[in-house]
DNA sequence: TATGAATGAGTCTTCATTCAT
DNA sequence: AATGAATGAAGACTCATTCAT
């Protein structure tokens, strides 16, 4: 075999490939990867249906390019968040500061997080980017919840399921709203039960005090 | 235009259209919904393509059918618990053996979980069902809770965050599995958490001693 | 090759058979021949769908005796004139009375007369039955017209051509409706040209004065 | 949905946008729309069968196209009549000699005539093709009549009863041959009846002299 | 006779990918 | 490097007709 695939080096090139993977992100995350073929693709991007083969292997290529480039804003916003302040006191602050804006970024991109998020779990590349990712985030957490001086005990797993316990508040505010259902009291429920996870944290304060 | 799904009336054909349910939501569920064609779903089942559309509107329906009769097994294993017993002391108890329960069961039918649980996310009638399922599962629970004297405080949200909870944490086990993250203590501190989201039971059964 | 089509015998058979070529003929004159299907037929004329082959060749067969049936009603309400008192003065109210109903009875069964003409052209069969009506009752005209003194000068020839701008008209204003077309005036063009056809009335009729 | 017809570029591509009308077009002509399928079209076309979809919608669209492309050629013939000479001596000559060469025409296409009538009785969009056409040739002879001092009373209803006439001759004369009927008269019958809706021609000219 | 279940070839259409230019 | 024309296998779905009961 050989490789067909080329790595682009002029400029414009460059900004081609860019185009492609700008387009059709775009558009499987708004139709769904079955529902967007590669004409429309090419089409959005303005370019020829041909050369996106001399960029990418095949469709699927185009969108893991994609998801490497667009995945971490879209599906980790927590990673822009200022911890620089985190403290016993302002915990609570910022995790509820945090949902409110991971609401409105899922409002904004609802159709791209569904799809994603449909994709996560019906193919193993994508799955695969994500699992990493998620690793990569928590460490990333913990390290910064460390330097605050939270205790380090399961501090790794702890940050772990504090995200999986946001990432499903969010999707049931977002997705399903039902008018028997109080989402503001949903919000401090999880919220307690997160703070609940750190209790190293009133005690380093408490014993402070 | 004409209604052009008939009902079965004769015994063999009931079986027949049953045998077409079983065989299509299982291949969906074993190799996705756009892997899976119809002559697949027929070749299975042991009957021609062209009988399908005598039984169902098309393949979406056929999933759908097999949705109504196996989704409740599937992914709400937490109906077929035995709450006789469910108090204060036995509420961990019963919550752990569920879970360890629940991660049989995923890893039984580990890809169909997958593939439904994607579609969930990009198939709004998939979605709608489980969005309908959950609120009466969470009802049911939460009447199962009252009835044994669980706070009625925000009883409905806390129960259908325990269940999300559930769900996240079942789901990380079964797909998740990394080698620097420890989910025996990653279990322990989400039964922690859900166990926290109950005061209730607890400070009656105190102030009853 | 054997016998398959069996004619009925027992009242009932006779009524379910004049029932299915009722539905048959009915469904074909409303959504056109290849748009309706044997099970529709079936369903309507509330039989099952089996059992259309015991009496029919097949779906063709049963328009075809729809046509031999209900053909001669909708193609050739010239026959239901009472021409007994044909005369040189009588003539042109005849003709034009014809007209107007022969339009009303058009717009009746507007579809029908569609999809039948449509399958004059496209089915030999349906041609053939229409190409010996047409003679037959060509000749019917005829044979009146001669006992009310026409005179016989190419008598069945100018009849022919009489039921052809006949039907050219009523065609005409049913179908093309024309806000810049005066169809009054379209009416007296052909009335007169019909007329015209037979100056035999006028010169027997002024001689007679 | 995104627009999925294309035009065609490319000089080749044009030539085989062309020949896929072509032989779309013929096919249906001497098959029937029904009894023709996608795939022999592209055979004859020698194209593939995808190609048909990038340049039409759908197998309708090719016949539509053809019937823009040939429709007028095969239906109008009398546009091609030099009318230069047009008088009441000469009417009469150039009205038998154009129903001698639209009976030749006829001849030729007999079957794509039958099959295009056909469709225009049930299929909307064709008769709406023809709808239009009539009134636009009706309209361009009015002109030219109106040019060759015809008076001008009723002149476009006049002249489209003509066509009429013309049309149901000639459909006659090619497909209902039968022994008994002389058509030789009957085409002197019409045509006298065409030169009677027009006695101003007469008068004209009498007068004149 | 009658049912309606069953067949399976046939239809239109789509689309990722390759090819000729 | 780029175009867009071309491929053709594959897909969902239909339906006249036959078959088992």
């Amino acid at each position: 075999m050989e490789e067909t695939v080329r790595k682009p080096v002029q400029k414009r090139a460059i900004l081609k490939k860019e185009k492609i993977i700008q387009a059709g992100f775009d558009l499987i995350c708004q139709k769904g990867y079955y529902h967007t073929n590669t004409r429309e693709i090419a089409d959005k991007a303005g370019v020829s249906t041909g050369i996106i083969y001399q960029y990418f292997k095949d469709k699927h290529d185009i969108f893991m390019e994609g998801l490497s480039i667009y995945g971490e804003e879209i599906f980790f916003p927590i990673l822009k968040i200022d911890f620089s302040n985190l403290s016993f006191d302002s915990f609570e602050n910022i995790l509820r500061q945090f949902i409110l804006e991971d609401i409105q970024d899922h409002k904004l991109s609802k159709i791209a997080h569904e799809e994603i998020t449909a994709m996560i779990h019906s193919d193993s590349d994508v799955a695969n980017y994500f699992y990493q990712k998620e690793l990569e985030v928590t460490e990333e957490l913990r390290q910064i919840f460390l330097s605050h001086h939270f205790s380090d005990d399961d501090l790794f797993e702890k940050i772990h399921v504090m995200l999986s316990f946001i990432d499903s508040l969010c999707h049931e505010i977002i997705y399903h709203q039902h008018e028997n259902m109080n989402y503001d009291k949903m919000t401090d429920i999880v919220v307690k039960a997160i703070i609940g996870l750190f209790p190293g944290i009133k005690k380093k304060n408490i014993t402070s005090i």
